[in-house]
DNA sequence: TATATGATTATGGTATACCAGTGAAGAGGG
DNA sequence: CCCTCTTCACTGGTATACCATAATCATATA
């Protein structure tokens, strides 16, 4: 985690939410902490206005909740609420995945052969470096092909949720080479407007990553 | 709409964001519109920190958008991103229906059978005075039966961004009755725990309110 | 000792003040 | 008449101050 970095230009509620996000989901932050407005100010040297903002965010993420009188604290990520998620991506990246298999047009097709490329490059390299990142900017790119900002927004915020989680799984197990070649499948089929084989492979995906995820929870005993 | 109602017992914010996202879903600011802080705390005689709150979450629903040195817009609501929510919450809705089915307990099975009643009652009586708020309980209702809440925050999310399109294609053409008459056999089909059957009668109605709409919005030109 | 009551504090909600950047309008020169 | 440069007002971002309420703790009395 960077301490602070206050390179980029952007309004301090940003870095504060981006912060705070990332503390939450890396779980420096455990369920039941209290996020005190006047403290997380202090403590960054700032004022509590942008630390307003930023908790406002993470509540409409469901990170936090504000308790009458007793303040903000960090919600709990259970296991029911990580297969929640995986139920509703399964749906949701399928449709993406037709919605862009549908849409495909040249210029589409061309990046997702590029993606595609990177991928099988990136897996060969065997670099575990950032893979996790790289495997988050495959998504996004899948993402953004199905050409619909409301549903990239939800698939974004959802993924965000569980990445903290997808992280241990994929390490563990080998799965990130499998779900990011899985990716590239998905990509290829697409780039090819085979629409319902898209949608299917994707939601096999996302069967798989959730298989992978309980299979990983259960050695661990449980959460 | 109410000029102001204070009465409740809620945040200032909660009040400016309930009133600036009834003006923009009820078409009385367009697409465009600057939302200045200034101006709307003056015209409300409150500060800008409640209005500055307001705005924030109306951005995370994607009705205003803020412009660098520009300010607050409203987000133009076009035909397109109408379909892109009715294709999203086909899916969703088929998911929560068999989620709902899947889950059921006898409490939630007797509620189920009270408000099919309700909705028979309802339809029979054609009483067209509160249909739209009528049918709105009838949708939460639906949702908060997959037992998920991060997938009823998006469906309710969802809903109230077409809401206000959705009331103008029920008024016209009678599809209120056919909706609710829908929702009922989902209802009941989700108290027989039967969860495909569910699911494709979700889906189903989807399609059909889309169609619905579309062939309202060709009467109406275009948009 | 237990209970009730009052004071203090902790906390979020709101208002206001100040700052910085940007765009537009006006003035001056060509 | 047009172009350019300067200035100022508009606007969002942040800091700070004040207020209301409720929870907690201490104190006094029964």
């Amino acid at each position: 985690m960077k301490p602070w970095n206050a390179d980029e230009i952007m309004p301090m509620r940003e870095h504060v939410y981006r912060y705070l996000k990332d503390m939450i989901l890396e779980g420096k932050y455990h369920a039941g902490d209290r996020l005190v407005e006047r403290e997380l100010a202090a403590k960054m040297a700032i004022s509590r206005t942008p630390v307003r903002e930023a908790l406002f965010r993470l509540e409409a993420q469901g990170l936090v909740k504000t308790l009458p009188r007793k303040g903000v604290v960090v919600e709990p990520i259970s296991k029911e609420k990580i297969i929640e998620i995986f139920d509703i991506l399964e749906m949701l990246e399928g449709l993406a995945a037709r919605r862009a298999a549908e849409r495909i047009d040249e210029e589409t097709r061309k990046e997702c052969r590029q993606w595609s490329k990177k991928i099988e490059k990136f897996i060969q390299a065997g670099n575990q470096e950032d893979a996790n990142a790289f495997h988050l900017s495959v998504c996004h790119f899948f993402y953004s092909t199905a050409k619909s900002p409301k549903l990239n927004a939800i698939l974004v915020d959802l993924t965000e949720y569980i990445q903290a989680f997808a992280r241990v799984t994929y390490e563990k197990g080998g799965r990130l080479a499998e779900a990011m070649n899985e990716h590239r499948l998905i990509l290829n089929t697409i780039s090819k407007g085979d629409a319902q084989a898209a949608r299917k492979l994707s939601m096999q995906h996302i069967q798989n990553s959730r298989a992978a995820y309980l299979q990983n929870m259960s050695f661990r005993g449980q959460e």
